[in-house]
DNA sequence: GCCGTTTTCGGCCCGACTGTTTTCAGTCG
């Protein structure tokens, strides 16, 4: 079972029983041990099966430990199915309409039998809500509203999806003369991988007047809510945007608080209290309620003896700790990238050729580009004359001659064979300076085959790098089941390189994992998937995503100028 | 239900906006 589904039963059992007016404080514990379950980075089915005491781990005590193990074992959890009995089977729908809480779901259910999303629609057409206590026909309107726009959009943006109107109201805002400091913060500043909604924080002479700019935005859907201090709106593509204006005194304390996560901000502020301080959006105050930090959050860190820590590392994973105890990675720079190490031509999926894609990266100044187009098109003509492998070698031998710039790296990215085996011939792979294996069918092997699958390509000796190594595309398709410690283990082993890949929805390995790897030892190479030039911005979510998962300069291949990444790249000798 | 160099009880992060509650509950972030 995958870490995600045992969470996916303690937020379950928090919900409900938030519903049926719970104690909050163990709803919280239930809901916090979610987090840790998620998030650790341990594959909790194998720490209940190697009979590893899990409440040892955080939010995990002797209660919930039981639980976790009886998840594991028995596929279900006695408590919630009891709890589940108490209520209809899709009454938690309710809670993912804007507005609906727990409160408002349980007096919907006893009062209107409301127990699904179908109900919820058809009392508020019917104009029953209005009618109960605590509701109106404002209520009414807003949840017949919220039915509608979860059915149509009832999901997370992509970063990338939401990237261009979070700059276009950037601009627009920066534009209004009363502002003086103005950061997009929240998980967009975080650099998730999706975005929930949009966080911006300004600092302004006239909070009025831009509170009145910022709903004017012409991309504006609906104003949710407008305040002094505070507005929310929805932008025409549905995605919600909230808007915050502090004084320049309490700036780094709302850009903290306004960049989450919520975890971590939880963790400072507990941290506060245990010194007697308190910690909110306007700063940080002492016991006599003086301000003693808040107008940058370097002060506000210093203040509690620790490192800065960067956006990407705020989740409460341990960031805390480190940087107590001035142990935070120097996590990666876009600068430190001196090269892309998979991109696509035309010789397989790529829509430009590869003299285009040269152009291409020598204009961003870059010292290196690799290519790995498709081994399935490269060593069948597909109707073409010729050799195409030939062709494609021949190719990039000759670009590589004539621009003095730049060097070529001559790559192929193979599908793995069900067995394990590369379905190329021994003595072509030597041609090539990158030899990259990945999964592309037989996707829904069992655990133990799909992995051991993978590690007999990883012990494949020319192998170089494991390309989009999960296989997952993000709200779309979870990877194929792997053990990716062993995954990852043997990378390390063998010297194998595994890929973070740009691509918007891949953007794969992802944190957890990559910060697994750079645990264990293994390298990561980053890449844009570029099949055309303007893809190769690609590279910057493969950043990202390397700087949440802890990465170093050091830990990426692509860091190093081409006669180290060469030699680290002939295996053995690294 | 978890947690603890001011421990095994008594805490558990903090504030804005909405609605109609003129003092607060519900929801949200």
């Amino acid at each position: 079972m995958t870490n995600a589904e045992i969470a996916r039963f303690f937020k379950e059992l928090g919900d409900l029983l938030e519903i049926k007016g719970d104690n909050p404080f163990r709803i919280r514990a239930y809901r916090n041990a979610a987090r840790t379950i998620e998030t650790s980075g341990y594959d909790f089915t194998k720490l209940v099966k190697e009979g590893y005491d899990l409440s040892q781990l955080p939010d995990i005590g002797e209660r919930i430990a039981k639980k976790i193990a009886e998840i594991v074992t028995t596929g279900k959890l006695s408590k919630l199915e009891e709890v589940k009995k108490e209520f209809p089977p899709h009454i938690l729908d309710l809670l993912k309409i804007e507005g609906i809480g727990p409160k408002r779901a349980r007096a919907l259910y006893e009062q209107l039998g409301i127990g699904s999303l179908e109900d919820l629609k058809k009392a508020a057409e019917a104009h029953k809500i209005r009618e109960l206590p605590g509701f109106d026909v404002k209520t009414e309107e807003k949840i017949l509203k919220g039915v509608v726009l979860y059915k149509k959009e009832g999901r997370r943006f992509l970063y990338a999806e939401a990237e261009p109107y979070a700059m276009e109201l950037y601009d627009y805002l920066k534009k209004h003369e009363a502002i003086h400091q103005l950061t997009i913060a929240g998980s967009f500043r975080r650099r998730k991988e999706t975005v929930g909604d949009l966080d911006i924080l300004a600092t302004s002479d006239d909070p009025l007047g831009t509170m009145d700019h910022f709903v004017g935005f012409d991309k504006v859907k609906e104003v949710v809510s407008k305040g002094d201090t505070r507005s929310t709106i929805i932008l025409e593509n549905n995605l919600q945007v909230d808007f915050r204006c502090v004084t320049d005194l309490s700036y780094g304390a709302a850009l903290h608080y306004f960049t989450g996560s919520k975890p971590h901000n939880i963790a400072i502020r507990k941290m506060a209290v245990e010194k007697g301080w308190k910690v909110n959006e306007y700063g940080v105050f002492d016991e006599t309620m003086q301000r003693i930090a808040g107008k940058t959050e370097e002060e506000i860190y210093r203040l509690f003896g620790m490192d800065y820590i960067e956006p990407e590392l705020r989740e409460d994973r341990g960031e805390i700790e480190a940087a107590l105890e001035g142990k935070l990675p120097r996590l990666v720079e876009g600068d430190a990238i001196r090269g892309d190490l998979h991109c696509y031509s035309t010789h397989s999926i790529g829509t430009a050729s590869c003299e285009e894609m040269v152009e291409a990266v020598l204009r961003q100044g870059d010292a290196y580009i690799g290519f790995a187009d498709r081994a399935d098109h490269l060593l069948s003509s597909h109707g073409k004359s010729g050799d195409p492998l030939e062709a494609y070698l021949k190719e990039l031998g000759e670009l590589d001659r004539r621009y003095k710039k730049i060097r070529i790296l001559k790559g192929i990215e193979i599908a793995i064979d069900a067995d394990g085996s590369l379905p190329v011939a021994e003595d072509l792979l030597t041609s090539f300076d990158l030899v990259y294996v990945t999964v592309e069918d037989h996707f829904d092997l069992d655990k133990k085959r799909q992995t051991r699958r993978i590690l007999a390509a990883l012990a494949h000796p020319a192998v170089t790098a494991l390309t989009h190594p999960t296989g997952r595309i993000i709200s779309r398709r979870n990877g194929y089941s792997v053990d990716m410690e062993r995954v990852i283990a043997a990378a390390a082993e063998h010297r194998v390189a595994l890929e973070i890949d740009g691509h918007p929805d891949r953007l794969d390995l992802n944190d957890v994992y990559a910060r697994m790897a750079r645990d264990a030892g293994a390298k990561l190479l980053l890449s844009s998937l570029a099949q055309n030039p303007e893809e190769l911005r690609f590279r910057t979510y493969a950043l990202h995503q390397a700087r949440r998962g802890w990465l170093e300069a050091s830990d990426i291949l692509n860091t190093l100028p081409y006669g180290r990444l060469t030699k680290a790249l002939a295996k053995g000798e690294r």
